[in-house]
DNA sequence: CGTACTAGTCTTTTT
DNA sequence: GACTAGTACG
């Protein structure tokens, strides 16, 4: 049981003196990291705010274990939540223990349920071999659902459903129970009948989805008390990491494992709770000393890896949430930089000036692109700066957006894997059945499905008698041939193994072929990554002693996309505060923080200030990524979802002291633009959001002529077109100017003052839009070509009369050069300089 | 059965 | 604006 290992922990080091002496890695720690180290028995609580060394300290007490409490690799557990974490987690780990550490238990959550499920789900009336189902597999199985239960999806969505079932699955409701909870409410109950139909499918095709992998091992072991009590005897150490985004499963899960031991230390900060909308409960972190009354807790709050101002600007945009712990991060490494702060007109002048500055500094030799990142809230920014990371010639990466392994041509060469392991699959199978076109269409399919249903087979055992199913007719010999070129891969997989199997699925349906023919502009990124899928393959064959199609199946379906980001590839990375967790740059671009953005608007609106704290969390995580130098930007306008959003700086700045700014934030009251307009809002509105534009629909002719004149009541929110044609706001109930597509808007763009409602103000709001205002539509982003030409003259209200040099089209806006007769030579954006022909 | 066009939705964040 | 699901038509 017990195995000592060598004393490679033990590292010799120079002291300052001269003389030679023993020192132990422990010695490297700080009292309050040895501290936590040194627990070993009992619950522990380690509140590690960001780069506090948190995973330093996870390992050295794991060292600890094992060195000097004898404790065997085998009794302990290190669970994370991402591969890319556990995996840099057991690199570290054998790094300081050496012998004996390949017997640590470290993975995620989801892996280590599926581990445990694979052996033992036969007792919840599974097969071992069963499939999991990832976010599209869920909504192809919802859709049938819905079909059968006559659910009418313009009503309630499948993905409003799939919601809930997850809400409920996190919360450990079983169907039962959901209905239970939801009597009375007709909404309440169709989902509840969903979730049960939902939970029977998926048993019939064998399938877990996500939260079922952490369900249902919660079930295995409060259902086989003799499971449960094989892993408690195994893993009497437990160590948990991000402990405050666990959900309640996860939560229970935990709870379950160290019941026996009491070994259970949890590392986590609250401040960096950002995934509430996955379930994820702040409870567990900030009541885990109520759960274990004998708790020892321990706070690390020195930071080893920002400088202190941005530490500072961290600490004060953080203590303005009631709901946590009290931390206050501090670093003896010296105020640094101040933060750079950058307002611009648009998002793209936003965009371009972050390449620019990132390939400015790169020249200088002050930045590397590897130790760079841009971070945003919404994955859709990711465009724009992307473009201008192109036209710069910068290196870069986008993490997240979509999923590898969620992208249309990978799933369809994994559901022809994924059937030729095990046809059971009905997703798999009915997705690839007609890809590429053999002529079976959806009236084939449902007849089959049908009757599979009637007989309680599998629908690819259902097309194995397809001879059988007599309302076929002539389509039964097109199933036949399917079923026989399944049947011959499989035969066949054998001698050639996962790799070669997948470049005769290539071969055979002549996919890559397809799309070599094809026009579409993305076929040859798509080649790519069936190029990329090949690659992993074969280093998955080559890793994995006995590798086997269903382990490789099984360990691309809990892959996220952060496992697969490498800091080392010396390009910047772009990507999602919520990615950015965990990470650290030298240094760090925070783009769009604007009100309206980040915060969003839904935020904003809300009645819950839970979800402002949680975005201001995300805006913590965010700051405290960066060890030297941040850069803040955010832009007057930018477009979303098609509409042109005027946004004022986002709160979050506000609540940064202007003393660690390297530049005063704007005005709340005034805007400036660069051609020199300004637009006043109302005294003491505070900050608000313009929208204008909105989405011309040509159809709706009972509105194309109220607008501007009777049309006002057909607008949300009680707005109406002023005289000058602007919507203003009379005080929409909800506070948001947006233009809800459902309303005819017109072509021509007109704005929505939609002021924030603050605590002391919420009278009615500007009535009137200034003056300045209406030299917005002439040529707004979303709008055409300016009405004036390269020669015309024109008038600028600022500068007076000149004439137009240069037009140029730019992405979006169109950037006009004039002469002026007084004010010299300028260039401006068409959107923003009002310029009138004369 | 397949294609081409239209309408609607989406954008918060993801294991 | 972009993507997707749904529909009309060949």
């Amino acid at each position: 049981m017990i195995t000592r290992k060598a004393p490679t922990a033990l590292a010799a080091v120079k002291k300052r003196t001269g003389e030679t002496k023993t020192m132990s890695i422990y010695d490297t720690l700080n009292e309050r990291q040895k501290e936590a180290v040194l627990q070993t028995e009992g619950p522990v609580l380690i509140l590690a705010g960001a780069g506090s060394g948190k995973t330093r300290v996870l390992t050295h007490r794991i060292a600890w274990l094992i060195d000097r409490c004898g404790v065997d690799p085998w009794n302990i557990m290190a669970i994370t939540f991402t591969n890319k974490a556990a995996g840099e987690m057991r690199a570290r780990v054998d790094q300081i223990v050496g012998f004996g550490s390949e017997k640590i238990w470290v993975s995620t959550f989801h892996s280590s349920c599926v581990r445990i499920l694979r052996r033992y789900i036969d007792r919840l009336g599974y097969d071992t071999n069963f499939t999991i189902y990832d976010t599209d597999d869920q909504k192809t199985v919802m859709k049938d659902v819905c079909k059968r239960l006559q659910i009418d999806v313009k009503m309630l969505k499948e993905r409003t459903i799939l919601n809930a079932i997850s809400s409920a699955k996190n919360e450990c409701m079983t169907p039962e129970e959901f209905a239970r909870a939801e009597d009375g409410d007709f909404t309440g109950k169709r989902i509840a009948e969903a979730y049960a139909e939902y939970q029977r499918t998926l048993r019939r095709n064998n399938a877990l989805d996500f939260d079922d992998l952490l369900l249902k091992t919660v079930e295995l072991f409060k259902t086989c008390p003799e499971v449960l009590d094989s892993y408690q005897e195994r893993l009497r150490y437990i160590m948990v990491d991000e402990y405050q985004d666990t959900n309640t499963v996860q939560f229970e899960l935990i709870r379950l494992l160290a019941a026996k031991y009491r070994n259970l230390c949890v590392v986590g900060d609250d401040d960096q709770s950002i995934y509430k909308f996955r379930g994820a409960n702040i409870r567990n972190i900030l009541d885990f000393e109520k759960v274990y009354p004998e708790a020892k807790v321990v706070r690390l709050e020195q930071n080893y890896r920002s400088t202190q101002n941005v530490l500072d600007a961290a600490n004060e945009i953080i203590r303005n949430n009631v709901g946590r712990k009290e931390k206050r991060l501090w670093t003896d490494k010296g105020a640094g930089s101040l933060i750079h702060f950058r307002q611009f007109d648009t998002a793209y002048d936003e965009a371009e000036f972050i390449a620019q500055d990132i390939g400015q500094k790169e020249r200088r030799g002050a930045l590397e692109y590897g130790d760079c990142a841009v971070l945003f809230r919404t994955n859709a920014q990711a465009r724009l700066l992307e473009e201008r990371f192109v036209t710069e010639g910068i290196p870069y990466d986008v993490v997240g957006g979509v999923n590898f392994y969620a992208r249309k041509e990978i799933r369809d060469l994994l559901s022809y894997l994924k059937t030729v392991d095990n046809g059971s699959d009905d997703v798999a199978v009915r997705r690839i059945i007609n890809i590429p076109r053999r002529g079976i269409g959806a009236t084939t399919i449902a007849r089959v499905q049908e009757y599979a249903n009637e007989r309680q087979i599998s629908f690819y055992d259902a097309l194995r008698e397809a001879d059988q199913i007599a309302s076929l007719g002539r389509s039964a010999a097109k199933l036949g041939s399917f079923v026989m070129l399944i049947q011959s891969l499989r035969a066949k997989v054998e001698h050639y193994g996962i790799a070669g199997l997948l470049r005769d699925i290539i071969e055979t349906t002549g996919y890559v072929r397809e799309l070599e023919d094809s026009d579409e502009d993305d076929a040859e990124s798509r080649i790519e990554n069936i190029d990329e899928l090949m690659n992993k393959v074969v280093s998955y064959e080559e890793s994995h002693e006995e590798a086997s199609l269903s382990g490789f199946l099984q360990e691309v379906a809990l892959v996220a996309d952060i496992d697969n980001v490498s800091q080392e590839g010396g390009r910047v990375l772009l990507m999602t505060l919520h990615s950015a967790k965990g990470l650290e740059f030298s240094d760090v671009y925070l783009s769009g923080m604007e009100d309206g953005l980040f915060p969003g608007y839904l935020t904003i609106t809300s009645d819950d200030p839970a979800e402002m704290e949680e975005e201001r969390r995300l805006a913590y995580v965010g700051i405290t990524r960066a060890k030297k130098e941040l850069t803040l930007t955010c832009a007057r306008a930018r477009m979303v979802r098609g509409e042109t959003q005027y946004n004022m700086v986002s709160r979050f700045l506000r609540e940064i002291p202007e003393s660690l700014l390297d530049h005063k934030l704007p005005d709340r009251k005034v805007w400036e633009w660069e051609s020199g307009e300004t637009l006043s809002f109302g005294s003491s509105y505070g900050d608000g959001v313009f929208v204008t534009g909105g989405r011309r629909r040509e159809g709706s002719a009972s509105m194309s002529d109220s607008w501007g004149h009777e049309g006002g009541a057909a607008v949300a929110g009680g707005r109406k077109p002023s005289s000058d044609g602007f919507y203003t706001a009379s005080a929409p109930e909800d506070g948001i100017g947006q233009t809800r597509p459902s309303v005819d808007t017109r072509p021509r763009p007109k704005a929505v003052w939609a002021p924030r409602r603050t605590a002391e103000e919420n009278k009615p709001f500007l009535t009137k839009a200034s003056a300045g205002l209406s030299g917005l539509s002439k040529g707004a982003p979303a709008g055409g070509r300016p009405d004036y030409e390269e020669g015309d003259r024109v008038r600028h209200i600022k500068y007076g009369e000149g004439t137009v040099t240069k037009i140029e089209e730019g992405a979006r806006d169109y950037q006009v050069t004039v002469d002026f007769d007084s004010a010299g030579t300028k260039i401006m954006y068409a959107a923003f300089a009002k310029l009138r022909r004369v």
